[in-house]
Order: C-alpha cells, then sequence, then structure tokens
DNA sequence: CGGCCTCTTGAAAGCGCTTTCAGATAGCCA
DNA sequence: TGGCTATCTGAAAGCGCTTTCAAGAGGCCG
C-alpha cells in the first residue's frame, strides 16, 4: 500500500482537530490542550506556537469529546410551561445571562402545563447530559425526581416556594392574599378570581388559596360564582369575566392570574358599561410591558423575574462547582398600585 | 491485591452505563447498542433482556459519548436578535415543534441587535457542535459565514428574504409597500415611520425603504421629520410619536415596526387629542395578541411567524440529512384590516 | 455428510479531547 | 562538576458510545 501524505486522503473540507494544531506547532496535543484551557505551565514560545497555528486552522474543539472527556457539558437545561408566556421568557433570559457568564449554555424546553410532557422533556434534555436542571412549580411527575437523582445533577425550582426542594420563588399564596387585603381595605367585599388552568399548577392554585384564605380571615368567602378558572390569554380574560357575571351578582373587584386575563376582563367590562375602577376594580399578576399603558393604567403584582432568573442562575452555577448554596431563596413579588383599583362605589373612605 | 466484586469498589451513585446493562443483560455492548437504538438483526430474547436490563438500571445513554462516536450532535442552534420578543419567540417555538419531532434539540440565544455579539453567540453554538444554525436576517458579522462553513453545518436564515443564502422570510420592503399603498388608496398624503432601530437590522430598513419606495411611485415622499427611528416598546412608540409632532405638520397616516410601538404611538397621539382614525390611522407590524384588543382594533402586517419557524426547522432537518432543499421560502406577510385606519378627515370616499 | 449461506453476536477500533504519569531539560547550590 | 529540585512536555490511557469485522451457529441443498 502507498504510504500517501495524510492530506491527500482526507477530504479537504475535514474540519481541523486537535492533532492538526499539535502537528502544525510542533507540539504534542496534550501542550494544544493545555494552552487552550488556559493552564499554567506551558513555555510561552510554545503556548504563542499553538495560538497561532489554532488560528490559522480556525480550529474549533469538539464539544462531544470535551464533554466526554471533562464529564462535564457545560450546558444547563431549563423546562417551563409556556415559552411564549412573558413571565417564563424574562426569567429564562436572565438566566441564560448568568449561565453565559459562567460559560454554560442553555437549553430550553416546553411543558405546555402537561405533568407527562414535562417529563418527556426533561428526560430529553437529561439525555443530552445537561449539567443542572431549571423547573418551574413545584409539582411533576412522580418519576422526575428519581430521574435527576440518577443523572447525578442539580435542579432548582422556580416560581414558587418548596417545602423540600431547592427553589427560587417567591409565596404566590401571600402574594395574592395582599392583593385581596388591599382590595378588601378600599372597602370591597365582593371579590372575584379569574385564574388560569390550575391542574398541576401549583402557583395558580395557591393564588386562589391564598385569596380564599385572606377573604376567610376576614369573614367573607370566595363564591363559586366569583371563582373562575379559564385558558390564558386576553380571549380567555374576556370568556372568565363573562362567566362571572353569568354566575350572579357582580363582583366589585376581580384579581386576575395574568396582565394578559385583566386585560380581556377589562375589555368585557367596558363592554358591559361598567367603568373600572368605578363599578370594578382589576388587579394583574406579571406587570407586563403594557399594563402601565391600559385605560385605566392596571394595578398588578410584578413578579421580579429578573432576579428570579439571576438567583436561579447563580444557584445551579454554584451548586455545579460543588459550592454550597442556601435550599430556598425568595424574591417576594410587590404589589404595584396603579389606576384600576379604588374603593367601591358609596363605600366611605 | 484482592479481586473484590466491582461493585464494591465503585461509588454506589456513579450512573449506569451500557457496559453495565450488557453484562446485567448478558450480552456485549454492541448488542446493547444494537438495542437501543432499534437496529435489526437482534434476536427477540437478547433484545427482551437488554431492555430489561436498561428499564431496571435506569440507563441513560450518554449523549457526549454518542455525539462523538456517530459525529451527530443532534441539537440545532438558533440565535435570534431578542429573545424576547413576541415575534421571534413564536418563530423560535414553532421551530423547535418540528426540530423535536425530527428528534432534534434546540438550543437558542440572544445576539441584542449587535452583529458582534451574534458571531460570539453563533461561534459559541457553533463550539458546542451543533448540527444546524439559525440566524434572523441577511446582516450579519463579515466573519460569522466563514466559521459556519468551516464548521461544515448548514445554516438558514429567517425573517427576510436573501439573494445568495437560503432562506425563510418574507419581503419585507413589499409588505410595507402594501400597507402604504392601502394608506394611500384611502387617501392619505402624509405618511409617517416609526420604527425600531435599523443599524444592522435590514428588515426594519428595508420597511421603511419599502415605503419611501410605494410612496415615490406615486409621486410623494416620506418627508425625513416622519420617518422616525427608535429603540423598540410602547415607550419607544410614545416618544417616536411626539418626536415626529414636534417636527412639523403632522401626518395623517403611520406605519409602525411593530404593534407596541404602534400602540405608544396611539396613546401620545390619544393623549394630544386626536382621534383614531379620525385623526390619525396607525399600521402595526406583528399582529400581537392585543393588536385586536386595542382601542380602536389595530391593522397590522401579520406574520405568519408559525409557518415561518416550521419551514425554518424543515429545512434544515431536510439538509443535515443529506436531502435537498430549495433554496428560498417565501412564506408572505399579510395586512390585516382593522379599525385603526380610515379614509382622512375630508377625503371623499 | 460436507459446503455454503444467512443470521447473530462480540471483540475491538475508533470518535477527539483531557489528564495523569513519568521522563527530559534546565537551574541551582554545594 | 555532580546531585537535586523545579519546570515542561509528550505518550498513552481513558471518557462511553457506535460500528466494523470476523467468527460462530444454524439451516439448507446437493
Amino acid at each position: 500500500m502507498l504510504d500517501l501524505p495524510e492530506e491527500i486522503l482526507e477530504p479537504p473540507t475535514r474540519s481541523p482537530v486537535a492533532r492538526d494544531v499539535a502537528r502544525r506547532a510542533g507540539v504534542s496535543t496534550a501542550t494544544v490542550s493545555r494552552v487552550l484551557n488556559g493552564s499554567a505551565g506551558v513555555r510561552a514560545d510554545k503556548r504563542e506556537a499553538v495560538m497561532r497555528a489554532a488560528q490559522d486552522l480556525g480550529f474549533v474543539a469538539n464539544g462531544a469529546a470535551r464533554a466526554l472527556s471533562t464529564r462535564r457539558f457545560m450546558a444547563v437545561g431549563a423546562v417551563v410551561p409556556n415559552i411564549e408566556n412573558e413571565a417564563f421568557v424574562r426569567v429564562l433570559s436572565s438566566f441564560q445571562d448568568r449561565l453565559r457568564q459562567a460559560g454554560y449554555t442553555l437549553v430550553a424546553a416546553n411543558a405546555g402545563y402537561d405533568l407527562e410532557d414535562e417529563l418527556r422533556e426533561a428526560t430529553f434534555l437529561l439525555e443530552r447530559g445537561v449539567d443542572g436542571l431549571m423547573l418551574v412549580g413545584d409539582i411533576h411527575h412522580p418519576d422526575l425526581h428519581a430521574r435527576i437523582a440518577r443523572a447525578g445533577i442539580p435542579m432548582v425550582q422556580t416560581f414558587s416556594l418548596s417545602r423540600e426542594r431547592p427553589c427560587v420563588g417567591f409565596d404566590n399564596a401571600a402574594s395574592a392574599a395582599r392583593a385581596a387585603n388591599y382590595l378588601m381595605d378600599l372597602g370591597h367585599r365582593r371579590i372575584g378570581v379569574i385564574s388560569g388552568l390550575r391542574k398541576d399548577n401549583d402557583r395558580g392554585g395557591a393564588r386562589v388559596t391564598g385569596i380564599a384564605a385572606a377573604l376567610a380571615a376576614r369573614g367573607l368567602r370566595l363564591a363559586s360564582e366569583h371563582d373562575i378558572e379559564i385558558s390564558y390569554g386576553i380571549g380567555g380574560g374576556r370568556d372568565g369575566f363573562r362567566q362571572m357575571l353569568a354566575g350572579g351578582p357582580p363582583p366589585t373587584a376581580i384579581i386576575c392570574g395574568t396582565d394578559q386575563i385583566a386585560f380581556g376582563a377589562m375589555i368585557e367590562a367596558r363592554a358591559r358599561g361598567l367603568s373600572i375602577p368605578g363599578d370594578l376594580s382589576v388587579i394583574g399578576h406579571n406587570d407586563s410591558d403594557f399594563a402601565p399603558f391600559l385605560d385605566p393604567p392596571l394595578t398588578t403584582i410584578r413578579i421580579h423575574s429578573a432576579e428570579i432568573g439571576h438567583a436561579a442562575g447563580d444557584h445551579l452555577i454554584a451548586r455545579i462547582q460543588g459550592r454550597p448554596m442556601v435550599r430556598l431563596t425568595e424574591i417576594d413579588a410587590e404589589l404595584i398600585l396603579r389606576a384600576s383599583t379604588a374603593p367601591p362605589r358609596g363605600a366611605a373612605a
């Protein structure tokens, strides 16, 4: 067999590997690796030679080989219920910020408010070898935690607090209760709730529970006809408020699961000739971009998405790197008062 | 040296590898691989044994090893200007749908309307070993295409059409021109534009160019004081319209780069006592969720995000799998007529 | 009954990197 | 100059999978 030079046998487009850089720089692959990973103990001239060779060849290290060798994938997964939801996107965005700073990549997936789907997506990420995982909420498929444990990677939950598991979030029940108390302080007695789907959604559920408890603490109750569950979105809000009115005496105030729902409810209320806040006070959730610009500007519970994302990122990075980390980080939500809330008609100041 | 059973020497938490499954099932790792990858030619009893062993052990194949071995990472990258922008998120979401169906993972990154950042993020994904890459628009860092070429992976651009490169999108100039023509047909003569930042943004630029050309075709021109460039968002829209009014005689109609900008402009117009569409017609871009619910409902250019995402996904998957694929897919945008546009005051019907 | 296929299977060779380990080189002191 | 230590460097052994290759096991035909 002829012993032709290797270059001729290889397709010309084959991308360069460490071996090529080493050959060109006249060193071993070990040295190439040392230089490219910034580890100390390489003489300046060799270092330069390697750098130049890598540059000339346009060398890009093969991530899979590196991951296999280091047993670090340098990627973190996140599974959120809905990647099109503003609140989740904002958290993902700040989460990614932190990951990038630490050199990690974010791999995000959609679970669509379904536990089975969440399990499937998370498993998919686990198979990919992510070094950490972010989830939303405290309700998951029974098998999920076992799989994460078997993968041996850290996990952090967001958006709600958890009794047992690592988490970064806020007390959904307490913040919703705060909104209810504010309304009651204004003099409201008939308060309604329009939330998104609560099945397998601890945030939505907790909010309603918190409101009901706050009402109960003042001797009021959340009438079942004032407790509406609809699909997310502006259309959902309209439908929800329509349902609520069909159910009996109208509430004087409502608390909505998102600002979109609140927007929809406001539109429906307006269409019915109700004035806001004169006939109906409205509170949303999330403080979306448009909330201050609605007519009237929407009172809402602001979730500090950026802080949650950053804290979740810091949390995972720390644990991945073996540093100690507090289990629970609370980032309280905040009630932002605007003009969509006022005392009910005829109430004493 | 004692020859203790291997299990005792290993830390109990070590996650199982193919070797473990093989041992438990009494076969070789080759057979394990064959079974788990569904390739034919394994006798039923062995297949069952392997399946069971894998199940019992909770075996999850190491993605890095698999990627290294197959030279397929089973992941696709996407770099978008702003991951918090509704239009991009919708495209990413449908893009991901398709990728998932084909067994691929989406890895998305943010470039923030900056070419250097885009290059950095794309390089980061390339290093990770993605099998394909989605970009937005036709303007990129001069080095980017060389790097993609060196990585030897397919790339597809979205949101605009390209003369040279693979793309899925629409003709931004033509669709904006359509909006301008519609306004001129209604009788408008003084038409303004409020767009987001146009630097390194071919979509924004093309839209303004298209509008100016449409005006010119009818003997009108886009006055410089009616050509406003601001940052995205509702606040930007308010500022933009304020600037436009400060510049001289007000336009009777405006075309905005996004529905958020249009919303902001409408708020500012209303605050100035202008009625819409009586004094001012407004057209947005994207057909956001809230567009039909504004007061009045917003006429807007709908971008078929889901179709773009799906087509881009199909495009990349096909090329990754070596199937032929058309270079250019046009998915036309559509002008959705609502109540925010009308003939200017005093115009003949 | 021998020869030839076909069907299964396992051994072993990578994939491209990191990292250990030991050898080579150089510097320094006695 | 010799001996020792401190620095560098390369060979080689993995990391955990896929895939080729060759061999073993049956089955069938002449």
